[in-house]
DNA sequence: GCAATAGTGTCTTTCAGACAGTATGAC
DNA sequence: GTCATACTGTCTGAAAGACACTATTGC
């Protein structure tokens, strides 16, 4: 615990927006990481964001970042601020404050469109390790964060396509929470939800097996009671590597 | 909507905390507000709050600012970040970025100690009407977020002396869920639910009644299964009035 | 037929909601 | 005794957890 000598003059400084962007892809969910090119952590990974510009909202400035490093714009895009970092060390050169947003994209065909895709990549959330400044805490907040919404949203939706199997729904919520979800309770409660989900009529035919029904986002946006993810605890490594291997 | 032109510079601000400080009076749920001496919104009331200073933390100034509104320190005190507001027009002289806490304190025998007690006061929350600034979303979302905590943990006990009864941590779930609470059931719920409170052993005894038993906070912090405020809307008009008179 | 995925049905247990009745004090 | 508050007990219904079985495709 470093005691610091606190002025008494009211601080001046930079406000920065940074990002939790979360997918899911083959094997599972993804944050999406660059690699810093400057002093500090150079060649580490950290999490992208950028300074707040004058006249700027908050929203928009986390808008502005997501559209430059991913190239996703407003369509189907869930965006909300998690928490704010002010620790006068957490950035070695000046005392920076910054937002954390989360975003939570639907799977992208394509890895990071249209950006500075050299040094961005998508990283297995259980991969991260040692991100620069307090990025570790930053992650870690936004990831529960979303964890806890998927038990009283139907904020799952959001990271699949248009429209979607409950199959895929359900593995959205494996993916996040990190353990295995009871097929059938789960249909049930999906199912049983009011405007949670809706039936298209289609189905989605795939490699062996039955089709799939297709459903697409219903107006629900709470779910009560919710689904609480009882049991499911930290990633056992059990499970993550059967089911990465099987996906 | 009114579109203000961004700039690419990078905006340096003054940041401020801002304080949404709950109490439990007779009456019910009460915040700490204060009355503006100066331009702008002067004589206006607004939630207290003050400029980070250079080299501060965000939860100190938050502290610092707790104790000069109210004399409180650490003791039993509970201090959580809730949001960041920046809009640009949200202050008409500056660019100011503000992080709000919600403070809960225990029910205080003196109003305001130790404070400039002549511009702060408390204010019943179904009473908060025209804040200054963006106050009225801050404290919203302060407000819903004490309410939604009281569901999944144990936060409510912090409203409480050191020993409390039953039946006065109900009225603290009736006072901030702005709606009655049915006695046999919270007992169930609250004796039931492990280490949520403990027994001392001890009665307090009160004008006409049989003695109630007195608790202390049990080591438990969340709450699992959550104790859900279902059919409890906004404070009907009815209950809060008829309460209000019997408390 | 087999393999693989999709979907339904049932039993049990936990727990919230809705009640009525008993207990212990002050007067 | 009355009044007021504290506490316990019971019934019911909603819903989650834990299972096994049927359905529809490709091969």
């Amino acid at each position: 615990m470093v005691m610091a000598a606190v002025s008494r003059r009211h601080a001046r400084l930079y406000v920065t927006v940074d990002l939790v962007i979360l997918t899911i892809r083959e094997e599972g969910l993804h944050v999406l990481l660059v690699e810093r090119g400057k002093e500090p952590y150079q060649g580490q990974l950290a999490l992208p964001g950028g300074f707040l510009r004058e006249r700027e909202n908050l929203p928009d400035a986390a808008r502005r970042e997501l559209a430059e490093e991913t190239g996703l714009s407003d369509a189907r895009l869930h965006l909300e601020q998690v928490a704010t970092y002010g620790d006068p060390g957490r950035d070695p050169r000046d005392h920076v404050v910054t937002v954390s947003y989360l975003a939570i994209a639907p799977s992208l065909p394509a890895p990071v469109a249209g950006s500075d895709a050299r040094h961005a990549r998508w990283e297995p959330v259980d991969r991260v390790d040692r991100l620069a400044f307090d990025h570790n805490d930053v992650f870690a907040d936004a990831l529960e964060r979303a964890r806890s919404k998927l038990e009283h949203t139907t904020l799952a939706t959001v990271f699949c396509a248009e429209t979607f199997t409950i199959g895929e729904l359900r593995r959205v919520y494996e993916a996040v929470w990190g353990g295995p979800v009871d097929a059938r309770n789960f249909n049930r409660k999906v199912t049983g939800t009011d405007g949670f989900v809706v039936p298209t009529g289609e189905t989605r035919r795939s490699t062996p097996g039955r089709p799939a029904a297709l459903y697409r986002a219903g107006p629900a946006k709470t779910l009560y009671p919710p689904m609480l993810r009882t049991n499911i605890g930290a990633p056992t490594s059990e499970w993550t590597r059967i089911n990465t291997m099987r996906a």
